[in-house]
RNA sequence: GCCCACGUAGCUCAGUCGGUAGAGCACAUCCUUGGUAAGGAUGAGGUCACCGGUUCAAAUCCGGUCGUGGGCUCCA
């Protein structure tokens, strides 16, 4: 073993031989001091190892740092078992369940008879700054099953127990030591807890059920981070604070946008007039779309006879997220949770030739679902709102450039919206699914095309389709890099087969038509929402609820500057006058607070020359203009909805 | 729904050991007519979320209900 030598590659194309069981540490060493600190584990070939472990196979190797997602989840991982560490100290009664990576930072699940605290988090803090100050080597130890199980039942930890007694036969048990503390967990890690740094921080402790069933006891799981920098730290909590000051609730009240009250109900929206405005454009811009891509518009009702959901489905697959029936002269009735049903009625009015598919039927429909109380959340999550509804009724042969043409309208109104990054997902035949695997074959055949002709990046998301078909999600990015589900695009022929819809074919006979389901926006409420975060309230021109505000300096100034106002009134833009008996200086700071694009400062001078000073949120003054040339620079941005 | 925390004026928040409430902003009235992010004075505004309990006495302690927040599960 000592004479073998193994032949590594590294990302440079360059390979180099070294004696077999040489460390990740020894070798980064070779390759340089600045490596060597930054290196947090390596790569060889698909196996991530600690730097501390031989290395004895040929291969690609490459060094994990903190820049690489490998190498920040073996940080955080290690993270979380030096957070365990300092709670299983102070808390030595404290079983721990799981703590593993996530999105930007860690988390580990305690079962403690105690509630854990935010007042809590210095003195754990304190003690993981110990454990570093300590530098314990972190040490993996492999185990035979029965050892482990003995070991984990010396100290009492039932969950890790529970664990094992899950992993199959073949798993090797593998544990990690640093110090007096020893976890279960499959590794790797940094090779001491000296190299974890003192820039981590506790975050927050929430309730989560132990392995992630709500039958299951709950478990607290304590939130926090790690970053090798101060900086870096630093930058993450930045983070949080203006993804805070973006949030929509807050916004939402400060604005005048919209309201969530007690008296009328959690999960339920007034819309106020400026609220109403910014839905009311994002309306009107959608209609006319719809319009001019070949959709025809519909209303429909929002309650409907019990039999029609029963026919649909509804009431035996989703009957958990809806509202509960109401009964009247003798008939139940259900508040739609879905527009689909009324769609389809409209369809089967009348027989239908394949002459006439595809046929588009468009709604902005309001749906009531049942949600549970605990997952209420501002306009993102609620009970009642209104979807972009469409469902295309097409010919097989048809669905391929349907789904296309669905996705350009997709893409073209996000980013009229100012999305413009995305992740798209296809999500495939769940366990549960209705239908025929042709059909599904086909469904997903024809999305995947789709996305093909498109050019359009994807990730397959196996088994989270629908269970009447597949479908294509597309989740938006936000300035701050935070993914929403809005979009989505569905096929379906579990609802055709049921309503027995038909039409009619070249061949004279009957057949049926596929069904597919899209929403663009997905559901006003929410996509609104992500656009206040996204704008964080200051929303562009064409969107602002109030695009231009006329501040007059005084009392004599007050009938010029009224006139400016009826007259872009007039123009169509939305225009609002301050005749407030207040200093200039007050009133622009106000107009700042709530937004506005345009101010307009009108005095002596300005009503002398027929003009305005025009005063842009956020620029500063930009100058005086005519009356006329600044009517047609708003006009112009608003068309261009800049 | 579950775990934890929270609920005081329209908003943001003080309120110590249990002794029936306070600030700033907003609002109203008056003074001020001021040129690019807060002029001044006065005033009004509260069943301390709701229901019950303990107590001579509850915003404060206890229980329940409703709501909100952070999560879990689920989702547009």
């Amino acid at each position: 073993m000592e004479n073998k030598k193994i032949k590594l590659r590294f990302p440079d194309g360059q390979e180099k031989e070294y004696p077999a069981g040489i460390t990740g540490d020894e070798l980064v060493k070779e390759i340089g001091a600045r490596l060597a600190k930054e290196a947090i584990a390596v790569k060889i070939n698909d196996q991530i190892l600690e730097l501390n472990r031989p290395i004895t196979e040929d291969g690609d190797i490459r060094f994990l740092t903190f820049a690489d997602r490998e190498g920040r989840e073996v940080f955080w991982h290690s993270s979380a078992h030096l957070m365990a560490q300092a709670i299983k100290r102070i808390f030595p009664r404290a079983k721990l369940g799981i703590g593993p990576p996530i999105e930007d930072g860690f988390y580990y699940d305690i079962e403690l008879d105690r509630p854990i605290t935010p007042e809590d988090f210095h003195r754990i803090e304190a003690e993981m700054a110990r454990i570093v100050e300590a530098d314990y080597p972190i040490v993996r130890k492999e185990w035979p099953r029965e050892k482990a199980i003995e070991f984990f039942k010396n100290h009492h930890e039932d969950l890790k127990i529970e664990l094992i007694n899950d992993f199959p036969d073949e798993e090797v048990i593998s544990a990690y030591s640093q110090g007096e503390f020893t976890d279960l967990c499959r590794g790797p890690h940094v090779p001491s807890t000296g190299r974890l740094g003192k820039h981590f921080k506790l975050l927050s402790v929430a309730g989560a059920y132990w392995r992630g069933d709500e039958k299951n006891k709950m478990l607290q799981r304590i939130y926090g981070t790690n970053y090798p920098k101060k900086k870096m730290l630093e930058e993450h909590l930045h983070r949080i604070e203006e993804a805070k000051k973006r949030d929509h609730r807050k916004l939402g009240r400060r604005l005048d946008l919209f309201s969530i009250q007690e008296s009328i109900g959690n999960g339920l929206i007034l819309w106020h007039p400026k609220g109403a405005r910014i839905r009311r454009v994002m309306e009107q811009f959608w209609i006319e779309e719809h319009y001019q891509h070949g959709y025809e518009l519909v209303y429909t009702p929002h309650v409907a006879r019990l039999d029609l959901w029963e026919r649909s489905g509804h009431t035996g697959f989703y009957r958990e997220n809806m509202f509960p029936p109401m009964k009247m002269e003798e008939v139940e009735y259900q508040l739609k949770p879905m527009n689909c049903p009324f769609h389809i009625t409209i369809y089967k009015n009348q027989l239908r030739s394949y002459r006439d598919l595809p046929i588009r039927l468009a709604e902005f429909g309001t749906v009531y679902r049942y949600e549970r109380s605990g997952v209420l959340h501002g306009l993102m999550r609620v009970r009642g709102f209104t979807q972009d509804d469409a469902h295309i009724f097409c010919t097989p042969e048809q669905l391929t450039d349907e789904i296309v043409q669905v996705l350009d309208l997709v893409l073209y109104i996000l980013q009229t919206f100012g999305f413009h990054e995305y992740d798209i997902f296809l999500s495939t035949r769940p366990e549960k699914f209705v239908g025929s695997l042709e059909n599904w074959e086909a469904a997903t055949a024809a999305l995947e095309k789709a996305l093909e002709v498109k050019q359009l990046a994807y990730t397959v998301d196996p088994g989270e389709g629908v269970f009447y078909g597949p479908k294509i999600d597309i989740k938006i990015k936000d300035v701050l890099g935070r993914s929403w589900q809005c979009s989505t695009v569905q096929v379906d022929f579990n609802l055709p087969e049921r309503f027995d819809m038909e039409y009619i074919g070249a061949d004279g006979k009957r057949h049926r038509p596929i069904m597919v389901h899209r929403a663009l926006f997905g559901s006003l409420e929410r996509f609104l929402g992500v656009l206040i975060e996204h704008y964080a309230g200051a929303f562009p021109v064409w969107l602002a609820p109030v695009q231009v505000i006329v501040l007059p300096i005084t009392d004599r100034h007050h009938d010029y500057a009224q006139e400016i106002h009826n007259r872009l009134r007039g123009a169509g833009v939305r225009v609002e006058l301050d005749r407030r008996n207040e200093k200039v200086g007050f009133k622009i700071r106000e107009a700042e607070v709530q937004k506005i694009p345009y101010m307009l400062i009108v005095g002596d001078k300005e009503m002398d020359s027929q003009t305005v000073s025009v005063r842009h949120k956020g620029e500063g003054d930009v100058g005086r203009l005519k009356v006329e040339e600044f009517e047609a620079r708003i006009l112009h941005e608003i068309q261009l909805k800049k």
